[in-house]
RNA sequence: GCCCCCUUGGCUCAGCGGAUAGAGCGCCUGGCUACGGACCAGGAGAUCGGAGGUUCGAAUCCUCCAGGGGGUACCA
């Protein structure tokens, strides 16, 4: 809709002062919605922008405008010019009762959009190290790259999302003999955590389970179980929130097929590496980054960090013909964003066809208190615990209200309080009473269902409470793809709230089954319909449940 | 030191260069003989951290400053 009045504004024209010469308007991204004031559906601010070509005021030039314009599509009732120079369009009544219709009969092809056009986009996330649980800013990560994928699978992309799993080097050697530590203890052994082990008191627990597993005492053997253990618990708790992946790629991979030392190889050759302290260094700052990193170490076997090989696995992903790629990464990562991208530059590849994100940090709140999550054993909170407490529906939408981009304060109170405060219920009790209507709709004898087989009649829905109810349904696909393209899935969940008030407002004024009005009745069963289509609908990109009872 | 993020009512946060900066919580008033009161209506409460700049127009873009957070390993 917000097309087709683009449209119209394209093709009218300005006639300007002395030399009457047309000026036409240009076909730049003009409409906005309009915020605050209630003047209309629509708002564009082309008269902004040519006043000062044409040397006339604002006002003015909206005036002729709207007395000039054109082929006006029909969903516009009328268009209207503001002292403030603002253009507004009010979308007809009858071409809102419309959208009913629509919404029932596409039903959650309604947000459906091309933009995407096919294009294959790469979204990483999670991909924990599997050397313990997932953490709270894994969940984070987890709900947000989840409800990004479906946001953009909706607007015509091909999403594939992938778990890196870091099962290779250093702190998957230290891991085993940080196992073998806590083995040795329990036996009664003497024996001493290794420089930089992992302390974590779930390794003590699992310990005896994965010598098991293992079948030998060897810290490989022992790493090598607690990676696989690791990793199916990972893929348990995500299963457990309603997350999966398409792909889940092994950094042992890359090491079998030779390529971060393929990559390191040529960093070299392309003189992007000099040597220094007896390390290998790549010259990030030559690609913006603050400083230069280590790629080889000074050690004897003259191993890899990390880094390179985070260089080879993004070439790999360029490789396999992604037209984007998006990485969140926690707070953690933060520094290694731009070596990374200087590393994948220095390749030659063009880095505007990749993202990479930081999800911020998570502060757990109880009882107005920072919950202290220190590395030492069992206080931390892991995603697996924050599940169990709060819920997955209220942890999603939580992580989800908030832009990613910065620290939140997750307040476990108000997540787990089933009352008016959670958030959640708000959005959720909308879906709820549209159901328990429709459930009474059923269920009575006036047959509001089956009086005939004709539509309703859409034209008795003009109360303001109808009509805003359904702008803001007609506003849906705007948002999801807003949502999607800024890669902001929060719009999402500030909308679904939005859509729920309106709906409750609707509630209170609007009965909707009425004996002594079967049609009126109709007419409002269908949008009380859609409305549900749509909470449900966008619930459901969110990865939150939609309930029929609470 | 350097890099990144954040700063909007008492609190937690929305806000896409445009009109009178919006929600929720908390506080104060009201509202169920009806499809679920986990709701609705109304009120008080904000010099958008500060100073410059760009612009017809800035919470939004740029620069500087301040405060808060994170990072700054030959760990990942």
């Amino acid at each position: 809709m917000k097309n087709t009045i683009s449209g119209s504004i394209t093709s009218c024209s300005f006639v300007g002062k002395e030399d009457n010469r047309p000026v036409i308007v240009p076909q730049e991204e003009v409409i906005v919605s309009p915020s605050g004031v209630n003047v209309g559906d629509y708002t564009t601010n082309v008269a902004f922008q040519l006043a000062r070509r044409v040397g006339l005021a604002p006002q003015k030039v909206a005036e002729t405008i709207c007395k000039n314009v054109i082929d006006l599509p029909d969903s516009i009732e009328k268009v209207e010019f503001a002292k403030t120079g603002h253009i507004n369009f009010t979308i007809s009544a009858r071409s809102l009762q419309d959208q009913i219709a629509i919404i029932l009969e596409q039903g959650s092809e309604y947000s459906r959009q091309e933009v995407g056009a096919g294009k294959k986009i790469h979204l990483e996330f999670v991909s924990a190290n599997p050397t313990g649980p997932l953490n709270v800013v894994s969940a984070r990560a987890a709900a947000i790259g989840d409800a990004l994928a479906r946001l953009l699978g909706r607007i015509g992309y091909e999403v594939t999302k992938e778990y890196y799993v870091n099962d290779h080097g250093r702190q998957v050697r230290l891991l085993g003999e940080s196992l073998l530590a806590r083995l040795k203890q329990a036996r009664g052994e003497k024996a001493e955590m290794p420089e930089g082990g992992y302390q974590g008191e779930y390794l003590s627990e699992m310990a005896a389970e994965i010598a098991a597993a293992a079948g030998e005492d060897s810290p490989q053997a022992l790493s090598a179980a607690a990676v696989k253990k690791f990793i199916s618990l990972h893929r348990e708790s995500l299963d457990g929130y309603g997350v999966s992946f398409d792909n889940w790629f092994y950094e042992s991979k890359l090491h079998a097929d030779g390529l971060p030392q393929q990559a390191m190889d040529e960093l070299t050759e392309k003189g992007h590496t000099y040597q220094k302290d007896g390390a290998v260094w790549f010259k990030s700052t030559d690609f913006g980054d603050a400083q230069d990193w280590v790629f080889r170490r000074s050690d004897a076997e003259g191993s890899l960090t990390y880094h390179p090989i985070d260089v080879a696995y993004h070439r790999h992903k360029y490789q396999r013909g992604y037209d984007r790629m998006i990485d969140l990464w926690g707070p953690d990562h933060h520094a290694h964003v731009a070596v990374t991208k200087a590393g994948v530059a220095a390749l030659g590849y063009q880095l505007d066809k990749l993202d990479i994100i930081i999800v911020q940090q998570v502060n757990l709140i109880r009882g107005g208190q920072k919950v202290k999550m220190s590395k030492r054993a069992g206080e931390f909170e892991t995603m697996d615990d924050l599940v169990r407490e709060v819920g997955r529906d209220a942890a999603r939408y939580f992580f989800l209200m908030r832009s990613m981009d910065a620290p939140m304060d997750f307040d476990l109170d108000l997540a787990v309080a089933k009352s008016e405060k959670n958030p959640v219920y708000y959005v959720q009790y909308a879906h709820t009473r549209v159901c328990s209507i429709l459930r009474e709709a059923k269920e009575r004898e006036d047959g509001f269902y089956l009086r005939d087989n004709a539509a309703p009649d859409l034209r008795l829905l003009v109360e303001a409470a109808e009509l805003a109810l359904i702008r803001k349904l007609n506003y849906y696909p705007q948002t999801v793809r807003s949502s999607a393209e800024n890669l902001e899935p929060h719009r999402l969940p500030v909308y679904l709230a939005e859509l729920a008030t309106v709906f409750h407002k609707f509630y209170a004024v609007c009965r909707v089954l009425d004996s002594e009005n079967i049609e009126l009745s109709r007419a409002r069963l269908a949008l009380a319909r859609a409305t549900k289509t749509i909470l449900a609908d966008g619930l459901g990109l969110l990865g939150v449940s939609a309930p029929e009872r609470m």
